[in-house]
DNA sequence: GCGATATTCAACCATTTGGTTGACGATTAC
DNA sequence: GTAATCGTCAACCAAATGGTTGAATATCGC
């Protein structure tokens, strides 16, 4: 009943949860690493990887007691597709990636 | 307080909000012409347009009785940049952006 | 001026969301 | 075996979300 764009987006819509993911971009990581530097529990932390799982983007595998965390970049085709139909705008732009990669980073 | 990615993805998550989106691709519309297709009463619509309009996903401008609402493509800018640098990370220098990143985050 | 049209506002409601805490089931280390 | 670690589950809570209805505010046509 409900478009996997809504899970996508809404996955998107948390700080929390876009943070994680830039985690994730630089290296697999254990649910408790991921937790680390949040001031929040890691049961929260527990429940935003399990809404970014739901949302495919990304995986969880566990091994041992450990449950490893690993980023999904394809979940984010559909959504950028949809973006795309848009098509007023150019493809990547270094420039206003850097910019908003500065803002992104000060919050 | 709160990232404008934020406000931007939230809007997004929402399938009346896309749909209405991808009818003001078409043409700009008045708010009861944007409403006709929709099952629900105008003023949901109109709430929903609100909240197209705080993410600056689109623009309202009143000429006399009738409320013209408008595409504001740029918005969807940052978000689809912020999308695509996981989406193609692949495709990308990743020994510089790791780089980039970690000088980013220590200034 | 008066009625119809366009849109929002306010109050309300049910559901979802993002967080907490404490108990619990695995797994590992000693 | 027992204690510590890893992670989730369940119950709970406050706040936000997406919808409703009915009244209110402009503006237009006649």
């Amino acid at each position: 009943m409900s478009d996997p764009l809504d899970i996508t987006f809404a996955a998107l819509a948390d700080p929390t949860r876009r943070a994680i993911l830039s985690m994730l971009l630089e290296d697999d990581m254990a649910v408790t690493d991921v937790a680390e530097p949040f001031e929040m529990s890691l049961a929260a932390i527990s429940k935003h990887l399990g809404i970014l799982t739901k949302a495919k983007l990304i995986s969880q595998e566990k091994r041992g007691r450990v449950k490893w965390c690993k980023i999904e970049p394809d979940a984010l085709k559909a959504a950028s597709v949809w973006m795309q139909s848009f098509g007023q705008f150019e493809e990547l732009d270094m420039d206003a990636f850097e910019r908003f990669l500065e803002g992104e980073l000060e919050a």
